[in-house]
RNA sequence: GGGCAGUUGAUCCGAGCGGCAAAGGAGGCGGACUGUAAAUCCGCUGGCGUAAGCCUUCGGGGGUUCGAGUCCCUCACUGCCCA
């Protein structure tokens, strides 16, 4: 866990500093401000990691941890479920059952590196919402929950009125959603005291939902607040990339490509994020804002950015490495290392294997290997790129049309690194 | 059901007198410049071939022609108008 370094004395004050006020019900800075309130978010169990898009309303609860308040992250196992009703038998429905469990202990792991699921008097906590929403009966459901909506509020949500705009219209079971979410935070109010939630701004409909529901049943006060939707220069949701999306877990995305990603963030954002994903203080963050302002182009904000994050989702360790690499695949000179470094250096690379003997001798041609090995469509592509100089072996320019790869070309006759263009690196492993 | 308009390079828009590997743009990919940025500039953007050249493309099928993306017939799909 990364040390104290909170300085607003106010929780409200603080979110609204780092810009993560989009809207919120009447009362909750004063609620937030006089009590310790459990808070939670909701997130997708359809994959087994989380991902960068997670981020936000994960850190803001963390930060409402670090304020005394109790967090609890509630998996939507059940809610996953009618996402998806499309041709389904009852055997693979409890096969997704046993994959969203797994899911949901998978994220668990990653969460506790942000949340402290065993503080003394406001541990965090994982729930899954299946294990309420699979057993409520459909009757009872109308009467204690439909009877508080009227279908005119419910259509008036925006979610339901873009949808209705269109052709495809909006299934009925969608329709409910709004309803079942707001049956969570009952729920979660009857089994925990859980009185506010939290969520992306396009949450606010259903959180307002539950609110209003806990009201009328319970009569009580809850309450919610809602961040703004975060997008990059183009208006995408962070961490949806070209590449894919940007994932939590090493494996699916790895500590180097999670750190480029933040260390690629642009001059007009970076600050923002800063604000939104990491610890640091207002002084601290006002200090980068003037050296972003000074001097661009050292980007220590970004790297500030990308350390601390790494440093968050994967460790210092992972961060160590994910620095060496950056260095290397963007610093040029490979020229000294030894094989093990490559190795290292490389593991996220694409690579392939290459039976050694063809190295031997006259080795074999540059053109022929990089058409084989599929990193151009056809050998014209392959020639052209040359002829424009973009392929470099071990990080130099290849020159001649007719360059072959040979022995001498090889780290300890284990590797060869070729390269495209900028950065499109692939690692020719050598075998036998 | 009737009428009109359309379907183009295995991303998208989009030109195309019967001689076309097929204009142009966007996007993509390289290079230069840079801050691993933006902007800008240059090049490439069907396959095989060092090359001459050969092969394969314009919704499907059939036909006319020395030769068809371009003309004719037919089928399919899309859009608009009339019932």
């Amino acid at each position: 866990m990364a040390t104290e370094r909170t300085v607003s004395s106010n929780v409200f004050d603080e979110f609204k500093w780092r810009g993560l006020v989009y809207d919120f019900t009447e009362g909750l800075p004063e609620t937030l401000a006089a009590e310790k309130v459990t808070v939670y978010i909701g997130f997708d169990p359809t994959a087994n990691s989380l991902q960068v898009g997670n981020l936000l309303a994960l850190m803001g609860l963390a930060r409402l941890q670090r304020f005394g308040h109790t967090p609890i992250a509630v998996a939507g196992g059940g809610t996953g479920m009618i996402g998806d009703p499309g041709g389904k038998t009852a055997e693979r429905q409890l096969l997704a059952q046993e994959e969203v469990a797994a899911n949901v202990e998978a994220i668990k792991g990653q969460l506790a590196r942000f949340l402290d699921f065993d503080a003394r008097d406001n541990a965090a906590r994982i729930v899954n919402n299946a294990d309420w929403l699979l057993k409520v009966p459909m009757m009872a459901f109308l009467r204690d929950v439909g009877k508080h909506f009227t279908v005119s509020t419910m259509i008036a949500k925006d979610s339901v009125k873009t949808r209705l705009q269109r052709e495809e219209g909006i299934s009925y079971t969608e329709f409910s959603y709004q309803l079942l979410q707001a049956y969570d935070f009952q729920q979660l109010y009857d089994r925990y005291g859980c009185t506010m939630q939290a969520g992306g701004s396009d949450q606010w409909g259903n959180i307002t939902a539950g609110v209003e529901l806990i009201r009328r049943t319970r009569g009580a006060r809850a309450h919610g607040l809602v961040y703004p939707l975060v997008t990059d220069v183009e208006g995408n949701k962070l961490g949806k990339t070209v590449q894919g999306t940007v994932w939590l877990d090493a494996e699916k995305t790895s500590p180097y490509r999670y750190y480029q990603f933040w260390l690629n963030q642009g001059d007009d954002q970076v600050i923002d994020l800063l604000k939104y994903f990491t610890w640091l203080t207002q002084a601290e963050i006002a200090e980068l804002e003037g050296r972003v302002a000074e001097h661009p182009e050292r980007r220590e904000a970004q790297r500030t950015l990308a350390q601390e994050l790494t440093r968050l989702t994967h460790g210092e360790t992972a961060l160590t490495k994910a620095e060496q690499a950056s260095q290397v695949l963007f610093g040029g000179e490979i020229a000294g290392l030894d094989a093990a470094d490559i190795a290292d250096i490389f593991a996220d690379v694409p690579s392939s294997e290459v039976a050694k003997a063809r190295f031997e001798g006259a080795g074999v041609s540059f053109i022929d290997l990089v058409d084989e090995l599929g990193i151009t469509r056809s050998k014209g592509e392959a020639r052209r790129l040359l002829a424009n100089g973009g392929f470099y072996v071990n990080n130099v320019q290849v020159a001649e049309s007719d360059r072959s790869l040979t022995l001498a070309d090889t780290f300890e006759g284990r590797f060869i690194v070729l390269r495209r263009g900028k950065k499109s690196y692939h690692l020719v492993r050598l075998a036998g």
